[in-house]
DNA sequence: GAGCTGCATCGATCGCTGTCGATCCACCGG
DNA sequence: CCGGTGGATCGACAGCGATCGATGCAGCTC
């Protein structure tokens, strides 16, 4: 779902070389995480924080989205490890991981 | 496109610095014009082959997707300006802008 | 000109995705 | 317990995007 573990990591770019199918569709499926107005936005604004996190709650109205909408994207963005959750009390914290970031950017080198 | 001056917004001020709604819309264009698996194996096939550049009969076998969709995936690629479209005599050349694409890269800096 | 070839476009289809209201669940404070 | 709150999930719907066959079109070869 996340990027793929591939082992032997050599710092070439992926482009470089030909593309497999399977390969094409796993990188894909990261890119898509990011091509999106509203997980863009999402990004910005949790790492806009000064905490570098943010609850549900204080994500809706900057977003103009509805909150099941706003926990859709937030979902998609868990699922590609973009960003991390941490439960407390009643309310979540998403903070961005930007070693998932980093990896998605060095693919494109 | 850098930099959006935006408004603080009444609720929170502490996303001043956060993405707009606008900007969010133009990057997610370009980054949706790679987040294809079809036009990521396009990307390495053109740059894979010897002169850099290929035509769209050396690219539909290789993609196992009909000549129609070939030409699509290249239009979008062609119109992001990820690649160039040279037509010489009856073929269409098509060769990968490594500019537009270190320019994508930059932005998940 | 006639015919062929490589590529773009058209029209239609089909699945996926973003969106919302309604609902459900977990947890907290009385 | 009990009502309230934050958040996730469900069901439904609209719109877009990828795909294909058929067709159109330019340029080459004879």
């Amino acid at each position: 779902m996340a990027l793929a573990p591939r082992e032997a990591p050599d710092c070439a770019p992926l482009l470089a070389s030909a593309l497999g199918a399977d390969e094409a569709e796993q990188l894909s499926v990261a890119l898509k995480a990011i091509a999106d107005p509203a997980r863009l936005r999402l990004l910005s604004l949790i790492r806009a924080q000064p905490a570098g996190e943010a609850c549900v709650c204080h994500l809706v109205e900057p977003l103009g989205l509805s909150q099941p909408t706003v926990s859709y994207h937030l979902k998609v963005l868990l699922e590609s490890g973009l960003v991390s959750r941490e439960r407390r009390a009643n309310w979540a914290y998403y903070s961005v991981n930007d070693e998932t970031l980093a990896r998605l950017r060095d693919i494109l080198a």
